[in-house]
DNA sequence: CAGTGAGCGAGCTTCCGCTTGACTT
């Protein structure tokens, strides 16, 4: 048996080390966390130091039983959890955990998985760092704390299960204002003067800097220019570099991914993690942009024998986010030697980026020779501006060039391009002018990753967390990815050819966007609940500013319970005002009234979403009751007009008749449909349920039969409403509204009608919805209910 | 599931940060 046990959080990081260590040393993985706080209200104690109740989830039973055994052998054991917050609180939950002994534990930190690094970590223990462990516990009471009061009071004031937290919310709220400031945004147009100058290959491009807001003053700039001398009235030319960009950390490498080869953040996360598991590329969720030297050796190396001496130059990064705390290195390749891998399409993308990226951070800058000319027009006082580059030494481009959100925006101005030879005084000739309409844009709505790198700058959330915050606030439905299509639009261009002005409208399409977060209604309603309750949590600077006390706390310098106290008491204060004072948040619009009736016409959200109200709520029996209808898709309370809200009452519409009964469309809770003789065919998405005729719906309710044949195995004359189908997960039997799976041992072709019934018969109605949810499960088919008696809830609160 | 938007109300939902596989539908 070894006499050392050396406990890392990561499986794959023990293996490596593993290999550098020797017989000596058993090395075994936390796997992460090993405790958490217990799920219950009594988790903290709220009067009591804020204690807290801790447990070791189902999940890690095996590992911490398996790590406990394994330490009773050991004569050490080595807690080489990682050197931050919550590594340091890993190894502390670890000592408790496992019953360690202080003279038999020793604490070692590495930020490289390096041998010299670890041999080094070996030679220079510590003890566990309890200033470190308190921060630690700080941020995690501190998160329970706000996450679990803010949640209830979205469920008694919005919608059950909603949740609430100081990361995901400004998540959320970083949409919703975005998207507002999209749809409140107004295009300014103005017009952009571009002259072509020479001939063939010596064309070129200049620009005007200034912009005509009114197409006259354009004309006039043309008109002038149709007589005009062009001259170059100076020529500058001055040289310029580019340096590479940092290798990568958690949140550069899901922006580029992004951005250069379309991957979702979790599915670069999902992909890194096989690369890293396969010992091809280093520890991917980190927030560090530093390279061992190791790693800066072998990367010399490689740029020297691959490119040559002088494409080489060291470079050491230092990191621009704030709350960094940099425990492992930039994510790099493991050999830089390996220009590529084994592995599928997407893992091999990957990994060559992560490797160019690396590599190009070692070489040299990029050097450009830029030239401006000013060129001046005899009639006119402005001038107009020529920029050439021309690359002298392409230096780190070789490898790599990293893109850019806004990268469509200079490019086609010709910012870049190659001046034929031009000297100071030289006449031009004018081929063409054009004087063409531009629009100013909104500011641009986020990705998952431009939202990752905004959350980073704020220092919100860690590189372990950046994917499934961007998961939860989808999943919760508070914002969507979606397509959105854009819209036409037209521009003006004036074309100066030989001495004739040309004027032309031309369409372009405007708006469209692909991938992009769109904050969902119950997101914006959630949000200013959030905003006019609860601004201190939601506020941009919370998170700074708490980081701020827990670096105090790791220094020794604060107490953590004096400083969740301060911020707890007031907190919870707020909580039980907004509970007991604030009214439910709908969202609730007027919209104004209609024009026939005069009724008042609202949106808001209901139990089953976003709809409209035509008519005051009925409170007496005398009264009208008010006429309701679902929002479509990609329609939300806070953009929706009058006029739209209104068309929403066409349907239910009678769009005509097929085999003697009537065919009408409607909108459902799944979206639009068809009904015929009470069958339901759901509308395609491209087809507007304003627009569908007779043909189309006839056409649609015969497609549909015929999938449904497809399905159908077998019918019974007992009893037309059972069937026998084939569904995507194989055969089943519609009971009427009940759907029972067929056993794998019967023949799906051959049961009989009093088989089904059976089986049926045999299925608890535990599919049914009940009004609240889920009908609960026959009392008595429940017998040996696993779970203890529920506690009794807490009386409530005093008023 | 197929046109609702009350209330009735048992018992549930929920946080952030560390880690990987185990999961069906």
């Amino acid at each position: 048996m070894a006499k050392n046990l050396l406990i890392v959080e990561s499986p794959a990081k023990a293996k490596t080390i593993e290999g550098y260590l020797g017989k000596d040393f058993t090395v075994k993985s936390s796997y992460g966390h090993i405790r958490d706080l217990v799920k219950s209200e009594d988790a903290i104690d709220i009067n009591n130091n804020f204690n807290q109740r801790y447990e070791v989830p189902a999940d890690k039973k095996q590992v911490v039983s398996e790590l406990k055994k394994l330490a009773k052998e050991a004569d050490m054991v080595w807690l080489a959890s990682d050197e931050d917050r919550e590594g340091e609180a890993i190894s502390w939950h670890l000592f408790e955990t496992l019953g360690l002994k202080e003279p038999d534990t020793r604490r070692i930190v590495f930020h490289e998985i390096t041998k010299p690094a670890i041999l080094k970590a070996i030679e220079n223990p510590r003890k566990i760092n309890y200033n470190l462990v308190n921060a630690q516990q700080a941020r995690r009471v501190l998160d329970r704390l706000v996450g679990f009061e803010l949640s209830p009071v979205l469920w008694k004031k919005v919608k059950p299960s909603l949740s609430a937290g100081r990361v995901q919310s400004v998540a959320v709220r970083l949409i919703v204002e975005r998207e507002r400031e999209v749809n409140k945004f107004k295009a300014e147009a103005a017009f952009k003067v571009v002259a072509i100058f020479g001939q063939g290959r010596n064309a070129f491009k200049a620009e005007l800097p200034e912009r005509f807001s009114q197409q006259a003053d354009a004309e006039k700039f043309l008109q002038d220019c149709v007589k005009a001398l062009f001259e170059i009235r100076s020529l500058e030319t001055r040289p310029t570099k580019r340096s590479p960009a940092a290798p990568f950390t958690t949140s550069t490498l899901q922006q580029e991914a992004s951005r250069k080869l379309g991957y979702s953040v979790s599915r670069t996360m999902s992909i890194a993690q096989k690369l890293y598991e396969s010992g091809y590329i280093t520890y991917m969720r980190t927030d560090s942009v530093n390279l061992s030297d190791t790693a800066l050796n072998a990367a010399a190396n490689e740029i020297t024998s691959a490119y040559g001496d002088k494409y080489h130059q060291q470079r050491k990064y230092k990191t621009k986010s704030a709350g960094a705390q940099e425990a492992h290195e930039a994510i790099r390749p493991t050999y830089f030697d390996k220009h590529t891998i084994d592995g599928d399409g997407a893992e091999k993308r990957l990994y060559e980026l992560i490797w160019k990226r690396a590599i190009a951070s070692q070489m040299s800058e990029a050097q450009f020779e830029k030239t401006v000319a000013k060129i001046s027009i005899s009639t006119r006082k402005e001038e107009l501006v020529a920029n050439g580059e021309v690359m002298k030494f392409d230096g780190f481009l070789k490898v790599y060039l990293e893109s850019h959100d806004d990268e469509d925006d200079n490019q086609a101005d010709g910012e870049n391009a190659i001046l034929p030879p031009l000297s100071k005084g030289q006449q031009l000739d004018l081929q063409e002018m054009t004087a063409t309409e531009r629009f100013s844009r909104p500011p641009a709505r986020y990705t998952e990753a431009s939202l990752v790198k905004k959350l980073e700058e704020l220092g919100i959330g860690r590189p372990s967390t950046y994917a499934p915050t961007i998961s939860t606030i989808q999943n919760r439905g508070y914002v969507v990815k979606e397509e959105r299509e854009g819209r036409q639009r037209n521009f003006r261009v004036l074309t100066l050819k030989g001495n004739d002005i040309t004027k032309e409208e031309k369409t372009e399409n405007t708006g469209a966007e692909r991938g992009k977060l769109f904050p969902t209604d119950i997101g914006a309603v959630v949000n200013d609940f959030l905003v006019q309750h609860f601004n201190g949590i939601v506020d941009f600077n919370f998170t700074a500013s708490v980081e701020k006390e827990f670096d105090e706390i790791a220094q020794g310098l604060k107490d953590w319970t004096k400083m969740i106290r301060t911020f707890y008491d007031p907190f919870h204060k707020d909580v039980a005002n907004t509970i007991e004072t604030a009214e439910k948040a709908t969202g609730e619009r007027e919209l104004g009234v209609h024009p026939e009736s005069g009724k008042k016409v609202s949106v808001r959200i209901g139990r089953y979403g976003p709809f409209v109200q035509v008519g005051e709520n009925a409170n007496d029996e005398s009264e009208e009751k008010p006429l309701y209808a679902s929002l479509r898709t990609g329609q939300s309370i806070e953009t929706i007009s009058l006029e739209d809200a209104l068309e929403l009452f066409k349907l239910p519409k009678v769009v005509g008749e097929y085999e003697g009964k009537i065919m009408k469309v409607a909108i459902g809770r799944f979206g639009p449909y068809i009904s015929h003789n009470s069958a339901f065919v759901s509308l395609p998405k491209e087809i507007d349920p304003l627009d569908v005729t007779e043909e189309q719906a006839i056409e649609l309710i015969e497609a549909k039969r015929k999938k449904d044949a497809e399905k159908l195995i077998k019918t019974f004359d007992e009893d037309p409403d059972v069937k026998i189908l084939n569904g995507r997960w194989g055969p089943y039997i519609e009971f009427g509204k009940l759907n029972v799976k067929i056993p794998k041992d019967k023949e799906p072709a051959s049961l009989t009608y009093e088989e089904c019934k059976a089986l049926a018969d045999a299925t608890p109605a535990t599919t049914k919805k009940g009004r609240f949810g889920k009908a609960a499960p026959a009392k008595a088919a429940a017998p040996a209910a696993k779970k203890a008696p529920a506690k009794k809830k807490a009386p409530a609160k005093k008023k």
